[in-house]
DNA sequence: GTCTATAAAGGGATAGAC
DNA sequence: GTCTATCCCTTTATAGAC
């Protein structure tokens, strides 16, 4: 059993994902990329086509982490408050504890190319959002469901967006980055819509 | 007087800044900007130091621009609840009607060093904030003032942000770009709060 | 599967003429 | 204030040895 280094392509991924979603597709090298893996960057080639092959790879991935969660939101029964509720705080707790695919997402939003945008939408978000939607419905009836989930995804993923500016804003306060308190504090502020 | 273009800082700032709004500071190139100017990429370096020193100034105008809708959001002597209704119009308006400048506030917000995040939370938002934490706390006195203007802001801004996939997301409409609409739309969901 | 070496292109920036 | 010409560096990507 030889002890070669054999780097797979997961291997490689892995360590590319925090890279781009910190930094950005342009200001990330394939040499900074081989050095992380701790290869050279002509090896990448090996597994790679180019480099853009490598970012739709690493963005499947950092996405396809999170497939679990988005189906199982709303598979619990429960009264539509409390499913509101849990939805809230996986979502809180999502996005504060993998900033990772939340920057690869906001950059995907920003920078990505209409066919990319429509991948996400169709194979990622679609289902997640048609039943965000209905339980918008049935929380309150008399709101535009597709309207109400974006408000509801907006109050969630801003708040952790600003995270960096958040903390020189006036009234900021440590708890703020607390899932928990956010999460509260959103409930609290949809709970009453009718 | 000779027909001589005489170009100014301020006419290269204006073509400069729908660039990196769009693209970001690394695909904007020296070249790039110099042939949106209608100059070469040397003449540039007659004016600005480096790109760096020519895209602070970019940001400054481009931010400066605002500073009116955000001093005399607050002026009008009205209720609390019709100087809120007033406020997010106003910012549905603006966010929708120069998304160079909300592009170019999401990118600082992603990538912006700390001490550019700082210098915008001191000297182009802090008043307005502090205004609008003022503005949350007289409509709910209960709710956390800084927590409920994140919460303002995250409606109306992410709303216009993820505008690109929105379009391809279930239930979609034409009438969700229009600044009324979402402006009625997000202040019919905060009226209710208590 | 990884390496060294290198090609080819594009970037920021400077020098000096006009 | 703008130009041409050029330097120097980094980048992506390829070729071919091991």
């Amino acid at each position: 059993m030889s002890k070669t280094k054999q780097t797979t392509k997961t291997d490689i991924l892995k360590r590319t994902i925090p890279l781009f979603a910190q930094y950005g597709y342009d200001k990330v090298s394939m040499r900074q990329i081989a050095e992380a893996v701790g290869i050279k960057a002509a090896s990448l080639y090996h597994h790679f086509p180019d480099k853009q092959a490598l970012y739709i790879e690493a963005l499947s991935l950092a996405f396809s982490n999170h497939a679990d969660f988005m189906d199982e939101s709303f598979v619990l029964q429960a009264s539509p408050e409390r499913r509101l509720r849990q939805l809230i705080l996986g979502l809180c707790t999502l996005v504060n504890e993998d900033p990772d695919f939340s920057r690869l997402m906001q950059r995907e939003i920003m920078d990505g190319d209409e066919k990319r945008l429509q991948f996400l939408a169709d194979h990622v978000f679609g289902d997640f959002f048609r039943d965000m939607s209905e339980l918008c419905l049935s929380m309150a009836p008399d709101k535009d469901p597709h309207l109400m989930s974006i408000s509801v995804l907006g109050l969630v993923i801003y708040h952790f967006q600003i995270s960096p500016i958040r903390f020189f804003l006036p009234g900021f306060q440590d708890s703020h980055n607390d899932s928990q308190v956010v999460a509260e504090h959103i409930f609290s502020l949809l709970k009453n819509t009718h």
